[in-house]
DNA sequence: TCAATATACTACTAATCCAGTAGGTTTTCA
DNA sequence: TGAAAACCTACTGGATTAGTAGTATATTGA
């Protein structure tokens, strides 16, 4: 159940140019700096979050990247998911239709679903700006 | 954030022997049969339950396991966190003190927290009582 | 126009973890 | 005493993770 590096790096990438929104584009060195996460690791994880559309990128001489969107606009839930692929707990919730053999009268596979569901249910309720703001209580969830 | 197999199976070995609670000692041999699952896997899975003072074993003729407690009385939350070791989402949260060198001022941490509450509150809801009755909207969470 | 600075892309690797198998020991009871 | 069960330890192939390395391509200021 753990948040892979990918996934965690992602997140902090991402609040980085978020914190740095308004300052135009941003070089990976910068964040990297900034971070302490390997240049070329994030290079790595970058066409994940490009796939997602959550960056935009420029090249060449002061070029870098910076947040397709207002940080207000941008959820946990969608960079998590587009570094992790998926936040399904369970593989077999991953194909549509979900061709498990044992499907009919799984009995466990209802309790995956409201994982799920609650999972990117609080994940989708954390923005960016939500983030940084960093407000106590900011991330207590009431059940 | 997949659920390992040994969780996986835990918990369908758990809702199988809490659907024949009644019937005294069930032999890891009869849940294989069931759960299709394999005999040498389920006997490395026990150790974990057992830890956890979950099952209680007879060994010998007509030996087998039973749930420790009524099924009304476990939750899915504590089967899975016996079985994967913790359902943290990031491992620094597994060490108290948390020793991670970010620790001050990391905007990441308090989001975990919170999902790493969200979950567990989830599936501390949810007893084997309640799954092998099946009902309907058992797993909806409403937020 | 060229050098510096970026992103973009592909390939490789060491280490770890996962899922499962194998074989043997001990206990219990009919 | 033998069958059936739990219990224990070790091994293994494959997949995944967390990186590193090297190169190609694009942009722009001097």
């Amino acid at each position: 159940m753990k948040i892979s590096t990918k996934g965690r790096y992602s997140l902090r990438m991402m609040i980085d140019l978020a914190e740095h929104y308004e300052e135009g584009f941003v070089s990976l060195k910068d964040i990297s700096k900034r971070q302490d996460i390997s240049k070329k690791y994030l290079e790595q994880i970058v066409p994940f979050l490009n796939r997602s559309q959550l960056l935009t990128a420029n090249k060449g001489h002061l070029g870098g990247y910076r947040l397709s969107r207002d940080p207000s606009k941008i959820t946990v839930r969608e960079i998590l998911e587009s570094a992790e692929g998926t936040l399904t707990p369970v593989s077999c919730m991953d194909c549509e239709p979900n061709n498990c053999p044992r499907l009919e009268g799984c009995l466990t596979l209802p309790i995956y679903k409201g994982l799920y569901d609650v999972v990117t249910g609080y994940l989708d309720s954390i923005t960016l700006a939500k983030i940084i703001e960093n407000e106590e209580e900011a991330f207590t969830y009431y059940i």
